[in-house]
DNA sequence: TCTTGAACCTCTAGTTACTAGAGACGTTAG
DNA sequence: CTAACGTCTCTAGTAACTAGAGGTTCAAGA
């Protein structure tokens, strides 16, 4: 058994959000010591490392549920796991295409300040000032 | 003088993020008619078309509010100007950076599931279990 | 001038995924 | 047995909004 600090180091999650994950209904809730202390087993430490894997590739709480759902029912079809992961691939994208606009508007303004001028004719309160000096819509 | 729906509608800020700009700060408190609502002159839309870019940019309220300062100020250096959008810059890279390595990995995990298997042995369920199947850190 | 419907007002609370802190209690090594 | 550290619950705070309730004001047409 298990104490939420050794869970916490084991993954590094933190203790606090350890409880959270058990508040939302990721984890289930562990037993408890005569002073009301939590205790893990094995099967929890796995589903907290779970849990941990899939917030770091970005998954959302809500995605989270229903993969851990799907693996405690073996025998369900994967087809909402394949589309909680599609969909999770999709987003990254469009996230990636979006800052790699904001990357490029961010370059030109960046560059055309060298820092060493006067606020009233910096290029980086001018061209926030005028979307129209922006080379793609974002 | 322009409503605050006007000023909503010309910029594409909703109306009560406009009022939750004023609160934060970034909006001066625009006069008001004799019942009490806003009217806001060509001054007042103009800095809300200059958050709104900002914002789009992705800079934060904290960084805007400095920007503002600096506009209100045409004789300071530019400096803080250049340190807030270069700092943007980095940031902007970095998250580039960290949803390409999720890319990678969800690409991986996605294509190794055709949604059409049981649960027990998906490949989604399987790689967010195991981080060591990973191809890169993240 | 009156009316009516759209626009506006303030205030509270909810969103996401945690994080921080207070004050009290439990556990364990020496 | 006691000191030091771990853990408990609960509340509130974070960023940047968004939604809704319940009430008031504005502007345009009859
Ligand atoms: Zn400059
Ligand atoms: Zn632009
Ligand atoms: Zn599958
Ligand atoms: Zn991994």
């Amino acid at each position: 058994m298990f104490s939420i600090g050794t869970l916490s180091d084991r993954t590094g999650v933190k203790i606090p959000t350890i409880r959270y994950y058990e508040e939302m209904g990721l984890l289930p809730e562990p037993e408890r010591t005569a002073g009301n202390q939590r205790r893990y087993t094995q099967a929890g430490l796995d589903r907290l490392g779970f849990i941990k894997h899939a917030r770091d590739l970005g998954f959302t709480i809500e995605s989270i549920r229903a993969l851990i759902d799907l693996n405690d029912h073996p025998d369900h079809s994967c087809a909402t796991a394949n589309a909680i992961a599609t969909s999770q691939l999709d987003d990254v994208r469009a996230k990636i295409a979006r800052l790699q606009r904001l990357e490029t508007e961010l370059v030109r303004i960046a560059t055309h300040c060298d820092g060493k001028g006067r606020a009233s004719d910096c290029y980086v309160l001018t061209s926030l000032a005028d979307h129209s000096l922006c080379e793609t819509a974002h």
